[in-house]
DNA sequence: TCATAAACGAGACGGTACGTCTCGTCTTGTG
DNA sequence: CACAAGACGAGACGTACCGTCTCGTTTATGA
């Protein structure tokens, strides 16, 4: 009878705290289960939410997290701005540390990871996301270019990558730890790579 | 009543040959259903063994990958020697592009970096293979400083993460695509900051 | 404030088209799907009335039913006059048996009995309906006694459950296939006790 | 991997065990609620039998009331011999009678029905209960017959319809009471009519 | 004729039961 | 008599329908 999802039509009252009550679930199931072990009857009870209701609006897990990554999509997001490459660099990476090391952000950081490796769904939500990270932290580059510190045509995108990458490579693929110094040397190598001109598109 | 777990006491014969097509057919399973479709009833029919054989042996769907990764490590993986650090990087970041993008490895790799995020048994076996890797790998670095390209101290393995972490960063975090200019850029990153200094110890 | 039930103060113009429609639909309903196929979801859709106007009316499935029933009992019945006990209650139980196994009717009939046997609200009415017709149908039993066909005292009601009761044991109870000399052969039946004096009061 | 229904091919010990609990449960369920009142959950509880389990075996609620049917049918069941047709008639509707009306046996039967007229396997379960004792009730006529009470031809099952169609008839579709007279007088009417060579094939 | 209350349209939710799918354990009957 | 095969327990998934609630919108109807 009704044209599309529930939830789109009249987002006020009602339907606004049953969102909001599901969302903040999903977050803190995530937190303390993991992705494996995030499911709707878990979210509903926590959220007060009946199940049917849940499957009706998110359709099921992976609908969660897609929800639940828009919900983080929207947090600003402070790019930094320290003057020269290497230390917007830095800074980057620090935040991406502590994304994936803080023990409230971590876990569902890394959730989302690997919901977005299993989920059509929720590869969508994630890698919107990211994509817009990685563009709004190639300013940081775009004004490296601006003051000289790398050629022009440097690949902004993937100078934020080389930054980031190596930490989640050591979250992810080789459970290794990751800190400061792990950060800052990833920092540095893309902002010497940028330097060097190898990242050029 | 045995000692350890069922398997190793009497590893000839129709033991061996049990463990044999289990494996066989979990890789398959893998290859063609990833790790968010394995089950232990789809590779035991596959194998022809049955359902509660493989529960006795390998526990569960986590056990079979921590096995089937385990043959895995068996294989011989040549470490390049092409006469300086950036061929060197460049080709181990190709063999990395393989695994990860090959119709016939992919799969298989990337269920076993998803394994290893949900269960700490596959996590153990990947973390193993990995370190042994990049123990391998950390010999072209020792052959550039003693070449004298890069400084004495220079962390190897660190070289080697910088120099394939993109390519797993592309694949599992943010969905972008990987090809061989990825894995080359990527290279040359780790080629250029290990020469710089910035990734000594 | 209202009284009643809705539809009772302003029984006029969408009140009674929506009234129509809904009976219409319910009809062609239990025509399609049977009593256990009844949804008021399906009623709605099919009548173009919303569903909450449905539950408000209706209140339930068997409150479908019930109105429906009425409806029914509304029909005029023409009760037979052939000039014989033996050809009048012969009508009667062709008469139940077009109602039982006529495409249109059947399904109807047979959904009718079946909520009654589920629903206090079907019960009534379905009873109500019933112990109209058997009151007509007693009419011939009193011309026949009149006649000197049966008895005085001969329990009119009785006699029709007599000629008609093996057509619905067929039909509801034993799954048999009832016809035109099932139908005859259960009239003559009570037609013989009747004169036999075996069914007085 | 097996190849019929569970159940088949162990049928010892747990098994069994499982089959009877559940076959109890259906039966005192079905007197409490009813054929509407019969859920899986609600047998599985009552059986201490996990939902599952019901499910694989039963695979529905009609399969739970066949099933509780073939347990029915397996009772022996009196077949009377009083001397004389009105007699034996009468014991059989008396029978009939009891089944409708017992506090413990009349909700099952009512429940027995309802089911098999709205699922095809209640309803073959029933049908082939039912014309067994539809056979075995022949014999009265039968022996009737042979005393000269009925003439030779006469259809033995059309003469038991006759005699318990009646009570059916008021229990399932008038809603009518039913006692012992109307027991009585039905299997008057049907001697009568077979007395009278109205029920011949 | 026109204000007003009745009735309806619409969307969302809580709730019960259904039937299915895996996983992992237990138990039986057979080689 | 061990163990392979069969059956079960456990829990989550996703669906259908029921019935209720809260809004807003239309439309009879009588003053």
């Amino acid at each position: 009878m009704t044209g599309g999802a529930p939830g789109t039509v009249r987002p006020g009252g009602r339907t606004a705290r049953v969102r909001a009550a599901v969302r903040e679930a999903t977050l803190a199931e995530l937190a303390e289960h993991g992705y494996a072990g995030l499911t709707v009857d878990g979210v509903a009870a926590r959220s007060g939410v009946h199940r049917t209701t849940v499957y009706r609006r998110w359709r099921n897990p992976d609908g969660l997290i897609a929800d639940a990554l828009e919900l983080a999509a929207a947090e600003p997001w402070p790019v930094p701005d320290t003057g020269d490459l290497d230390g917007d660099l830095r800074a980057i990476a620090r935040l991406v540390l502590t994304g994936l090391t803080d023990p409230a952000q971590g876990p569902v950081t890394r959730a989302f990871v690997l919901a977005a490796a299993q989920s059509a769904a929720a590869a969508r939500s994630l890698h919107a996301f990211l994509a817009r990270r990685l563009e709004q932290a190639a300013a940081v580059v775009e004004r490296a270019v601006a003051r000289g510190e790398a050629p022009a045509g440097t690949d902004a995108a993937e100078v934020v990558r080389v930054a980031v990458a190596p930490l989640y490579y050591r979250v992810f693929v080789t459970g290794e730890p990751v800190d400061r110094a792990a950060a800052d040397r990833a920092a540095a190598s893309a902002a010497v790579a940028a330097r060097a001109g190898v990242l050029v598109r």
